[in-house]
DNA sequence: ACGCTGTTGCGTGCTGGTCGCGTTTTGCTA
DNA sequence: TAGCAAAACGCGACCAGCACGCAACAGCGT
C-alpha cells in the first residue's frame, strides 16, 4: 500500500508525463515527509535538495499529478489546501478549537453515504473537505468552563 | 423562525454592538435575499441602498456579526465563503461534477455523529465545510458514459 | 546526437480577505 | 438638544494562496 517514489514515477510516465528532477522531490517528499503537507511545506522540502525550484513549479506539478489521480488536495480549515498520495485517502476531523487533525474510521461515513444515496441518490466523497467539530479533549475542557451551557 | 431585520438589530444592540446603515443593510440583505450569499453578493445588495458602503465593512460587519452568533459562514467550494443567519444553519451537500448545491436533512449526520462522539469523543459540526460527492443527475450521467468503470 | 514538445523559472496578476489610519456616526448623558 | 467617548466607517495598502504567459531548458523517442 505504501507507494516507493519509483512506482509513483511509473504511474507519471504511464500517464503521458515527464519525469523531471522537481517532480520527482516532490513525489519524494510526500511519500516520506508528514503527513499533510502544504504546497509551501512541499516546496521547502524540495528545495532543500533543489534549491533553484520554484513555487508555481511545485502548484502545476501537484494539479499534474491530482489530474493523472496520484495525489489529492484536501482543505483541513482556513488555511492552505493540504496534499496527500491517493493511497492515502481518508476523511478528517478537525477540532474547530485546538486545530488537531484526525484521520477518520474509514467507516464513519457509511451510514451517511448510504443514506445519502438511498434518500438523494447522492454518493458522497467526504474527503475533499474536513468534518471540524470539538474534539474530545477540548470539550472536556469546555465543559469545565462553562458547565451550564448546552 | 424566519427572523425580521428588527429582531437581528435587537440581538445586535443587546451585544452591546452599535447599529448602522450599513449594519441594518447586511442584514437585511441575508434576510430577504438569496440563499447562499457570499461577501461580494452582499456587499452589491448593500450597495443598491447604500452606494458608498466599502468592502471592508462588509467584511468586518460579517465578522462581528458572527462573532455575536448572528451569522455562520460556510465553504461550498474552492471559492468564496458563503453566510448565512445562524436560525438557517445547516448541513450542505455540494456535486463535485455540476456545482449544484443542497442542503442536508438534519438527520442525515445523526449516525455519524453519534459514532464519532461514541468512538472518538469529537463532537461534530458539520455546518462549516460542504461534503461534495456527486449528485444524482450527475452520477447518472457518469454510469452512462463509462458503464463498466467502479 | 537530434528535435519535438512538455516543463521550468521568473515575473506578473488575480481573488478573497485583512489592517491601519484618520474621519464620521452612534448612542449615552445631561 | 448638545456634547462626548468609543465604535464604526471609508479608503487605500497590503497579504496569502495560487494561476498564468513567456522564453529558455530538458526529457525521451528516434
Amino acid at each position: 500500500m505504501t507507494s516507493t517514489v519509483d512506482e509513483l514515477v511509473a504511474q507519471l510516465r504511464d500517464g503521458g508525463s515527464r519525469v523531471t528532477t522537481a517532480r520527482r522531490l516532490v513525489l519524494t517528499a510526500l511519500v516520506k515527509g508528514a503527513h499533510h503537507p502544504t504546497a509551501e511545506e512541499l516546496l521547502v522540502a524540495v528545495r532543500a535538495l533543489a534549491p533553484d525550484v520554484h513555487a508555481s513549479t511545485v502548484y502545476r506539478n501537484l494539479e499534474e499529478l491530482e489530474r493523472l489521480g496520484v495525489v489529492v488536495h484536501t482543505h483541513l480549515g482556513h488555511g492552505p489546501a493540504t496534499y496527500h498520495l491517493t493511497t492515502e485517502a481518508h476523511g478528517h476531523l478537525v477540532c474547530e478549537v485546538c486545530g488537531a487533525t484526525m484521520e477518520a474510521p474509514e467507516d464513519l461515513f457509511e451510514a451517511m453515504a448510504q443514506g445519502a444515496k438511498r434518500r438523494l441518490g447522492f454518493e458522497l466523497r467526504p474527503y475533499h473537505f474536513a468534518v471540524l467539530g470539538v474534539c474530545a479533549d477540548c470539550a472536556a475542557v469546555a465543559a469545565t468552563l462553562e458547565p451550564s451551557v448546552g
